[in-house]
RNA sequence: GGAGGGUUGGCCGAGUGGUUGAAGGCGACAGUCUUGAAAACUGUAGUAGGGGUAACUCUACCGGGGGUUCGAAUCCCUCACCCUCCGCCA
């Protein structure tokens, strides 16, 4: 969510925001809030008056009453104005939420770094790592590979739940804890704090991270008003709503594993083969909570925290900086590592960071201020950071693809070895 | 699932429908004293929004939302959460 008063004051930008982000309709709202907003302003200072003069006399009839005097013409001067004044409060509340439901289809504005681009094809190649492996034989892609040896039964899989559930068995389930293991233990060393948490949601938490209302048919929904989290960053970031933290504990750093669940309406073909798309997957997230000078800084940071994952497991990736039209409607900037997959021929999207800098914090009330709590200082929104490190089904499924044998077995990365008990699967 | 009791400022905790934005305590901050600290004493301080160059001033906020009333922290309804007991299941 943005500022109010940005909005109001800052026109031009919103509206190119908008434009450069691809988000046409977004135009309606803000035109739309600006109306509402002049009108709730205007509303809003001719109830104050109101609601100061029945202030005023409420205390007066007190002063009589008190005193045993007769106090009956105040009275009914009274209800004339708290009618007024009742008419008015209503019609505040009802433009009031209009505003907010216009504002939460505002998106988030580019950072200035940004590329401006319409979609996928315009984002930039910020760096390549890696060599590309060559074999003697011809690579086959994961799916063949775990098949053959019973690493994971998309069958099953579609039995019990449907397609896009995929269940991994034996060494196959053993690979995926050893990552598991593996990114968590890394992301301690670097100082973030291990959550486990709830894998459902309220709308509250949802509202504040963002996902509703724009992602809204994305993510499952049950019963008794919870969602199913579609990435555990919106527990982690909701872990502080309406707190204000004291200066000295940021950045606050914090990392957890946890099962996703997403929709994914509209995907097909090679997308979703094997486990290259899946509705429910594991995924090894971080977030930071940071002052806002330091944000930028920040996200360079946990790319790298990703990049380095990436290079000790021996994956030759890529990192996309996003452009204007393909970054999605919180985030400020937003990188995207990208692995090869040898056995596909293409690369695989395993990780995404993004500084989506005050706009979740708005919402969240998340604040921070010199002195703590109780401190002098004015409470100021933190900054909020967030990124995959990684995602497990496609971290999988490139380390069959390019450290498969010809005859069929896997090397382990040597990294994983450690947490995987072994240095082949076969 | 049923029946009761709760939710007040950073924390604890008063609060009778009418000068209560809210006593008191703790904690915080500033000052006095002290070589320094502690103690003691004195003082300051909620959050958000609006108006004003400023001094200042207005409004809202006592879990959330609605209502009753001339007037609500206080009465009513509703939702959420916490506690106790009963039932059910582990």
């Amino acid at each position: 969510m943005l500022d109010i008063k940005f909005i109001r004051e800052n026109q031009q930008i919103v509206r190119k925001a908008i434009a450069d982000k691809q988000l046409g309709e977004s135009l309606k709202s803000l035109n739309e809030l600006l109306l509402l907003d002049e009108e709730f302003r205007l509303l809003r200072s001719d109830l104050e008056e109101k609601q100061a003069k029945r202030n005023a006399s409420s205390k007066k009839i007190g002063e009589l009453k008190r005193r045993g005097e007769n106090a009956d013409e105040l009275i009914q001067d009274m209800g004339r104005l708290s009618n007024e004044v009742k008419k008015l409060e209503e019609k505040s509340r009802s433009l009031e939420a209009q505003i907010n439901t216009l504002m939460l289809e505002l998106p988030n504005i580019p950072h200035q770094s940004v590329p401006y681009g319409q979609g996928p094809q315009d984002n930039v190649v910020a760096k390549e790592h890696g060599e590309k492996p060559q074999f003697d034989f011809q690579p086959k892609p994961h799916w063949e590979l775990a098949t053959a040896r019973g690493w994971f039964d998309l069958e099953a899989g579609v039995k019990t739940t449907g397609a896009g559930f995929p269940v991994f068995k034996g060494e196959g389930a053993r690979l995926l804890r050893a990552l598991i293991q593996y990114f968590l233990n890394k992301l301690n060393d670097l100082g973030y704090t291990e959550i486990a948490m709830p894998l459902m949601v309220n709308a509250e938490s949802a509202t504040a991270t963002g996902q509703l209302p724009d992602k809204e048919g994305q993510m499952y929904q049950v019963s008794d008003g919870f969602y199913l989290i579609p990435t555990s960053e919106l527990v982690l970031a909701n872990l502080h709503r309406d707190e204000i933290l004291a200066t000295e504990t940021l950045p606050i750093k914090y990392a957890a594993y946890s099962a996703c669940f997403r929709r994914e309406a509209g995907s097909y073909g090679k997308d979703v083969r094997g486990i290259n798309r899946v509705h429910q997957f594991d995924k090894v997230e971080m977030v930071q909570l940071t002052e806002p000078a330091k944000s930028y800084e920040a996200l360079e940071q946990m790319t790298e925290t990703s990049e380095a994952m990436l290079e000790a497991l021996g994956l030759p990736y890529r990192r996309l900086l996003m452009c204007s039209g393909d970054m999605g409607f919180t985030q400020a900037k937003k990188y995207d590592l990208e692995v090869w997959s040898v056995g596909q021929g293409r690369w695989l999207e395993v990780s995404s960071v993004s500084n989506i800098e005050a706009f979740q914090a708005r919402r969240l009330q998340t604040r921070f201020r010199d002195g703590g709590v109780s401190g002098k200082a004015k409470p100021e929104l933190v900054h909020t950071l967030n990124g995959s490190a990684l995602a497990l089904p496609r971290t999988v499924a490139a380390i069959l693809e390019n450290y498969q044998n010809a005859d069929g077995t896997v090397t382990v990365p040597e990294v994983v070895r450690p947490y995987f008990g072994k240095a082949l699967m076969e």
